[in-house]
Parts: C-alpha cells; structure tokens; sequence
DNA sequence: GTAGGGTTAG
C-alpha cells in the first residue's frame, strides 16, 4: 500500500515536471525513486513518452518503450496512443500505421483513440479524404464513435475548407440525438468566423445561450479576433466591453488574441494597457504569450524590453521557439540594427532552428531599408527557399534605388518560377523603366510578364 | 492521454 502510494506520488511530480518541460529533471527524480524503492510503473512511462514525443521528437519517445519492456513493464494502449499522436504530430502518418500493426502484432486492440488520432493526423496534414476514410471505418466497424470523434471530424472539415459540411453533419448528430457541448460550439463558431460569416457565428453564439451553456472566454475571442481580422474595430471593442462588463476574465490566450489583434491595428498604447492588466492579474504565461508581448516592444522600438522579457523566458525555465526568434529579429531589422540582426540569425541557425524563410525576409527587407541592397542581394543569394515577401522587397527597394533592370530581372525570375509578387512592385519597375527614359524596355516587360502569368495558369 | 481560441515578414 505504501509502495503503491509513493508510485502514485512520483507519477504526479513526474507529470507536473514534464508539463513544464524539464524532462531531465523528471528522469532524475524517477532514478532517485528507485534508489529509495518507489518503482515506476506503467503510468510513469507514458507519461514520458508523451512528454518525449511533444517535446523531444517521436524516436526518443519510442525510446523509452524500449526502456519500459527492460524494466519488465508491458506497454499498453495509452503508451501506443501517445506514440501515434506524437507521429501524426509530426506528419508522419506512415509511421503512425507502422505502429498500429506493431500494436496489433503485440496483442494489443487499436481503441477509438488510436482512430481518432489518426483522423485529426490526416486533417492537419489537409488529407480531409483520408480522414474521412477513418471516420467510416470508426463508424462502420465495432467502435462506437466518442463525443471526440465527431468534435475532431467537425474541426478538421472546417480546418480544410469544409465549414458547410461540417455543418451539416452537426445538425445531422443534432437530429440523432447528439447533445454539443461548449466545445463543439467553439469549433464551429471558429469555423465560421475562418470564413467571414459573422453573422451565422453571432447565430450560433445566441444558440449556445438557448441551449443552456454559457459561451466562455474561448468563444468571445474567436469573435473577437474575426471582429479585428475583418477591420471591425469599432463591433470589436465594443464586444471587448461586453465580456469585461459579463465579467469574464481573461486567460493568457484571451488576452494575447486582443493584444495581437490591437498591435496589427497599430493601437500600440491600448495594446500596452492590456499587457499591464495581464501582468497584474499575474497569469503563468507561456512562451506563445512572451513572444506576444515581445512583438508588442519590438513594434513599439522598445527593445531593452524585449530583451528584459527574454531574460524573464530563460529564468523560467521556457525555451524561445523560432517565433522569439523570428520577433526579435524583426524587432532588431526595425530600430535599423542590421548587423544585430544578422547576429541574431547566425545564433538561431547554431541553435539548430531550421533555415527560417520569415526571418531571411526580414533581414533582407531591414537591409535595404538601411540603404545596404548589395548585402541584401547576398543574403537573398545565400537563401535556400524564397517567396513573394523576398522578391517584393528586393524588387520595391531596387526601384527605389533607381536599379530598374535589376529589378526587372528579379521580378521576371520571381513570376517565372510561379510566385505572386506585389503589384505595386510591378508598378514601380514598370513606371521606373517609363520614366527613366526606357520606355520600350518598360513595354517588353510588360508582355514578358503577361507571358509569365499565362504559363502559369 | 487524446478534441476547441492566441505569436513572425513585403
């Protein structure tokens, strides 16, 4: 009885160091455990192979199964759940059929979350198809669908552009007796609102309200966010007071949808109040939020804040992702830091962040901000995968160097290789060339581009 | 344990 309740409070302090990401830690606590007696058992290692799979990658997580069969503990379904979601996490679906034959072969039956991970795997890998695929088998075959089943199967027709179908199949299970929770409201009201149909979401939250649940914070945002997406500052606010009024109280993710949506705006000042009532409120904030507020000093020129906020993130014991990153080196393009911010990309690629195409585009936009196109051409020459952002700013800032040709040739290789570019950049070479006394190369360019475009379609 | 809202560039 002792013995099964120290395993009980070892799982517990594993859980909540895995959460927080200090997986070494937990492993520490769990070698000192079996020093003093306590053994883990098969809830301790999943708990770790979840964890290694979130945060480390799928192959350590399927290493711990191995630990786990020399410990003398037979793996179950929740060991083999964890390590499908962490594959379909990935996109690695065909790993994730490897598995469910290795866990069929070792005795152990497939349950409706195995099936129902493997639908939301094909969704987020937008294979809507095949997910549909799984849908029927789950529904045809001996497994009873959850509430799960049908929330996945809703969210991920909306997420692949199916909001009508998903639709559908919500009032179909409505007609069968099925009773939505708040959950399933949420997704479709955020399905609607991806779509810009307001008015049908603003239905739908009068409906919750029939229905005798209480829309949450979670709702309010999605609104909120399609309020400020659509330029609708005014209705936003006003929905804003609402929720204040209603007393709702915000969480991490309410706020950061508002601050993010006013920083887009441009209302730096209100963004600010905002970040100071959330810091008051004092919410544990993740690294999704940090990167919110960093963004919010770094649009307002303030970067000893961001900064400070960065020491705050390590303190904590959270780790900046490649958005930090990413926002920082924005942040430092802006205040015209350059070489800072080439610094800071060099550091992020010895961290081993993939080669970031958003942080290249901003390198070579901040570059020819600060009058240095040669170096952008360099940096734009060193880069592996470009886009319509690369060449929309190389092509603006050649132009307004007065290299017109240059321009020109970037913009032909831009359409050419079947990217979209900003019109006014095709303007300006186009008047660029007119009006710098090169007409008729202006009009050659003119069909080469129309020529591009065809051989596109 | 698995499902819903939030973060980056021209």
């Amino acid at each position: 009885m002792v013995r099964r309740l120290s395993t009980r409070l070892l799982n517990v302090c594993v859980a909540s160091l895995c959460k927080a990401h200090k997986l070494e830690t937990a492993e520490t606590v769990i070698i000192d455990g079996v020093r003093l007696g306590v053994l883990p058992d098969v809830v301790t290692y999943n708990t770790l192979i979840d964890a290694y799979c979130r945060f480390v990658g799928i192959d350590s997580g399927y290493s711990i199964l191995h630990r786990m069969g020399e410990a003398g503990i037979t793996p179950d379904i929740i060991s083999y759940n964890s390590l499908i979601a962490g594959a379909t996490r990935n996109g690695q679906i065909a790993r994730s059929l490897d598995l469910f034959d290795e866990m069929i072969q070792r005795g152990i039956a497939p349950d409706v979350w195995s099936y129902n991970t493997l639908m939301h795997g094909f969704f987020k890998l937008g294979k809507p198809d095949m997910a549909n695929r799984v849908f029927r088998d789950i529904i045809l075959c001996e497994h009873s669908p959850s509430a799960a089943t049908f929330n996945i199967m809703m969210n991920g027709l909306c997420k692949n552009g199916y909001t009508k179908n998903a639709f559908m199949l919500f009032r179909n299970l409505q007609r069968h007796g099925f009773v939505p929770k708040l959950v399933t409201y949420n997704i479709l009201v955020n399905g609607l609102c991806k779509i810009g149909r307001l008015e049908s979401a603003r239905r739908i939250l009068k409906e919750i309200w029939e229905s005798g649940h209480v829309p949450n914070a979670i709702t309010y945002t999605t609104i909120l966010k399609c309020f400020f997406r659509k330029k609708k500052f005014e209705e936003g606010l006003e929905l804003l007071s609402e929720m204040k009024c209603k007393g709702y109280t915000f969480d991490g993710f309410a706020y950061c949808t508002v601050i993010g949506a006013l920083i887009k705006i441009g209302k730096v000042k209100e963004a600010t109040e905002f970040m100071v009532d959330l810091r008051r409120t004092g919410t544990e904030l993740d690294i999704v939020s940090y990167n919110t507020l960093i963004n919010m000093y770094c649009k307002d020129g303030k970067l000893e804040e961001a900064y400070k906020l960065l020491d705050e993130i390590e303190k904590k014991g959270l780790e900046c992702d490649k958005y930090t990153h990413t926002i920082m080196i924005h942040g430092l393009c802006k205040a015209g830091n350059v070489e800072g911010a080439a610094q800071h990309l060099r550091y992020m690629n010895m961290m081993g962040f993939d080669s970031n195409l958003v942080a290249f585009n901003c390198l070579v936009d901040g570059l020819c901000k600060v009058g240095q196109i040669d170096d952008a051409m360099k940096v734009y020459k060193s880069m592996e995968v470009r886009d319509s952002f690369t060449y929309s700013s190389l092509v603006h800032n050649l132009c307004r160097d007065g290299r017109y040709r240059s321009a020109a040739k970037l913009l032909l290789s831009c359409l050419r290789s079947g990217m979209k570019i900003l019109k006014s950049a095709q303007r300006a070479v186009l008047l660029g060339l007119r009006y710098s006394g090169f007409p008729r190369e202006a009009k050659k360019l003119k069909s080469k581009i129309r020529i591009a475009r065809i051989l596109n379609y």
